[in-house]
DNA sequence: GTCTATAACCTGATAGAC
DNA sequence: GTCTATCAGGTTATAGAC
């Protein structure tokens, strides 16, 4: 892909994780890399356009961060502990899920970023489970955990801390 | 309160809960109620002012209801089940929580609207560890308790649908 | 209280030159 | 690919009449 494109799209997500989807302007995304706003949509078409690229790459990158921890780590449990680092890391950074945040807006997306918004939440919730059945806990606890994650960092972002998402850490221990 | 008024924070509360603050406009919330948009800032001088009010207002009428659930009912889990009921009825009308949809546009909210926000969070947390601790279960969880509620309902919405929510139904009644 | 009229600004998007 | 120029539409907010 191209570089300049490449760059729009992560500076776009990281936009939208911290101030939302109307936070996002075609304008000021073409700012951030020194482009005009119509150059910006030469790439995209629309900002629809620019959404549907964006949450597959976000999508991408997450699963690939799920992958690299089955790699490194055989307990399921501390799986799901790396799980909420990667969270905390992006809570860090005053961001919050990208998929969280799109959810906040669901009502004015269009049909293929919404599909993808739930594939998120479909695959990150198979992924917990496979974990929690492994450690051989209840797996109808995956809905919760992921709901509580995203509830969490919402919260917290709110609070400018991390208190939540440190609680669903020691909460997970124990499971 | 003004009757005009009272019905302009109760659609724009409404409208928030499922559209997002960007998705409430000075203009329509006028037009919902038959005026102008120079006469809806009249009763609040500006987009701030309204939103100062109305959270003023679901934040009271909310504690109101918790309130009820106190009288009607003493066993505290079941209370913790009647708070998830509460969720769910504003789920079914195709809206989440109002803090938890302000909470996602915290970035744009001014200083007197977060501290509000803020309030409901530790004003709700406070109340399920009361009733977390009568009920003898571990009152720590009372921070994970309202984040998973506010990300499912967040989720949830998304599809459509009141399964995590459910699912958080069926876990409080096992602590 | 509500109105009309309008200001000032921001938004996504397009046409056409280079 | 990127630019300039521009459009059409939306937003909050204000001034002043009734």
């Amino acid at each position: 892909m191209n570089e300049t494109k490449e760059k729009l799209i992560k500076i776009a997500i990281s936009t939208i994780q911290k101030y939302g989807i109307h936070g996002l302007t075609i304008r000021e995304l073409g700012n951030a890399v020194g482009i005009k706003s119509a150059s910006v949509l030469y790439h995209f078409n629309n900002k629809d356009g620019l959404l549907n690229e964006l949450i597959k790459v976000y999508n991408e990158n997450f699963f690939q961060l799920l992958h690299e921890i089955e790699k490194k780590e055989s307990n399921p449990l501390k799986r799901l502990d790396d799980l909420v680092s990667i969270f905390e890391s992006v809570l860090d950074e005053d961001k919050i899920c990208l998929c969280g945040m799109l959810a906040s807006d669901n009502e004015i997306l269009d049909e293929i970023t919404k599909e993808q918004t739930k594939q998120f939440f479909n695959d990150i919730e198979k992924w917990i489970e496979k974990n929690l059945s492994e450690h051989g806990s209840n797996k109808n606890l995956a809905k919760i955990i992921i709901s509580s994650l995203e509830g969490a960092m919402l919260i917290d972002k709110l609070y400018n801390e991390s208190t939540r998402l440190k609680e669903i850490r020691v909460w997970i221990k124990t499971l």
